[in-house]
DNA sequence: GATGAATGAGTATTCATTCAT
DNA sequence: TATGAATGAATACTCATTCAT
């Protein structure tokens, strides 16, 4: 706050190839957010980074090339923040329960940069690529292994498919945290109370035969 | 009809309104799958129907009212077709298995018109709006009536949310069938044996507890 | 004098497809000839002929369809304008010569839209062709055309190669018609008295043996 | 020479002005061959000589300036070559051959940078000066003084015009050699035998007359 | 009612050149 | 002195939409 910073690096003219790329990559993310990747253009994103067009192109390639870069870093961040969000559960409805609500809340938060990466990998093959592989492969990843520790523990059965349902709740993620929130604009707090009924029926659908089966609202 | 006059004006092509209308979405429909929505042109729609891009305009308010046209036909094919291809089933395993790799199916062979309508519901509210209520609601509402079926013949627990489990199973058809598959063009043998282990870890979370769960391939 | 014409043709926004064709190529016509190809913007063309950029791109598939568009509508004229201006002589001498000096007149004359189609040539191989075909090729054709006349009436000797002459004549007309006097910018008093002391050489080349040669100034 | 310094400034390619003038030299005379002079860019010539852009303007004046350098040194070696590649020879006919030839095989291999000579010569005053004044001026007076020679000895009539010929000869030499060959694409073998035809005609036309001429292949 | 000619606003991209370091 | 980061002006081309015919 006490700072003098005129914009948030360096000044128009002088040189500063780090901070530049870095003011680039902000703003294109905030221009790319608003508008849409389409309706977003190279000017308002030199504009806002308070540097030339022709930046854009030498340091990134073009704009497509700069959405790219920028799902890239995202992709080390976002399986962080992921990380760092879900700590392992002691029973398994609530590690499921946390996986489903955790998606609902921060796709909604992120939804404007989620609309971009989402629509542009639906039409750009090489962004579905990275989506695909950064993204969701790593949120895949991470399920499963938390439903692994939980099958060890023997919370889950043994002939339970734990990667196939890492899918399926991935899939739920995107599917309810993403689209019935954002895209078909459903009713939020309806979408959270599904959850709870998700959750509950993949818990079940997961735990071992005997039980009397202690669920979600035992 | 007596056809006597030089060329006084319709020379092209299907005459009559409805014939018209009709050429105009069936060459829409298909050159926005073949190119998308963005790079599909208005230019070639109209030549591909035979007649004047004007016609776009004075019939669908251009090229934006075009595609939601012919996302609101469809809303009622998609429907009737999704009822058709999925008769009820004896069982609850079988049920859940046939939604699941019926929308793999389905939404391969359609993908390239997918790839249209998801894309754009992602950006414009008004296309999200019409693939969330009339085609992923429906959807549900057709999933929720099955399940509810079986609930009543005491297939599924009193007690398992079914309207829930119905948005699951959507939103994984969409993930799965749909992002898995096209988008990021994961195996779709794999995502096909997915399905079976998320089937079959649905189903017993949806069964009746006491039970000898006589699940999938039991 | 007494027209009321706006421009050439048609008003800005109205129809008339024909002679905006004509009033782009009119304009680009001129266009090119003052700033050169490169140097010549779409805009100031399209500006000139009083209508929107997009019709060249339209009508002729952009800057250098138009370039092509008008050597093509050239090439006729050209070949006409040409055996218009070179009636056949009753000498050799004379014919020769006045080959030679109508290449200087006509080539200072045009020397503009010369540069233009002589540079283009030598880079944008379609370019180089039509020229060479349309152009060159027809003035060779011209010239031997002529020749052989002269051959036929005893003129020229027998074995004189006269196809081969054509060459070395466009050749001349063309590297001192264009080259010397324009890219050169050598003087072209000189140029011309060179064109006799050619012309000579040429004719005494070309004439039977026997004689004592009633060459050109004779 | 003592080489302690850490990073004092020089660290890359050639040290020493000379040494990198002449590495921008060639390097720009390889690219402006391998891609023309627009296409040609200050960037790749700097990187393929090692150093910076911003010498080529230090040095050079910019990329024109680089160009007009590039045909200012050539003009030199281009004398000599063609000096060394021409001898004397014993026969009128013989020497008008052979300067007909070697402009053809001369020109042919040199293609590419004629293609940039004489297309910047076209379009830019000062190009097209250095080009006539150095080279074509360069190459007429060689002609001249070899058709002199002939002349002195009894080979060349008293009359002829040896200047106005050696006009005609340097013109058939870019007419034939460059634009025929390269910019027009007619067969190479085709324009070989017309230069026998021509040197057959001309040496015809320059010798003298009484004779019962001994042409080329006599 | 239908045509298709015309529009014009809009955009990514290129590159020689400059100048802070 | 040399670097290379930064500039910014300049341009061809696209296309949905409008409107004269």
């Amino acid at each position: 706050m006490t700072m003098t910073h005129t914009h948030t690096g360096v000044q128009r003219g002088k040189h500063g190839k780090a901070e530049r790329q870095q003011a680039l990559v902000d703003a294109a993310t905030a221009v790319f957010a608003e508008h849409g990747y389409d309706a977003a253009t190279t000017r308002e994103i030199a504009e806002r980074a308070d540097c030339s067009e022709g930046l854009i192109h030498r340091y990134f390639h073009g704009k497509r090339g700069l959405l790219l870069w920028i799902l890239d870093a995202k992709a080390g961040e976002y399986t962080a923040k992921l990380t760092a969000a879900l700590p392992d559960r002691d029973t398994l409805a609530e590690e499921i329960e946390r996986l489903l609500a955790y998606a609902q809340e921060s796709m909604w938060e992120d939804r404007d940069f989620m609309r971009v990466s989402v629509s542009r990998s639906v039409i750009d093959p090489e962004v579905g690529h990275v989506i695909g592989h950064h993204l969701n492969e790593a949120r895949v990843q991470l399920i499963a292994e938390k439903l692994r520790r939980h099958q060890r523990a023997g919370r889950i059965r043994e002939d339970a498919d734990v990667v196939a349902t890492a899918h399926a709740i991935a899939g739920i993620n995107i599917a309810c945290g993403f689209f019935a929130q954002v895209v078909f604009a459903m009713d939020r707090g309806e979408m959270r109370r599904y959850s709870h009924g998700i959750a509950e029926v993949l818990t079940r659908g997961l735990e071992p035969d005997s039980s009397q089966s202690s669920t979600t609202e035992g």
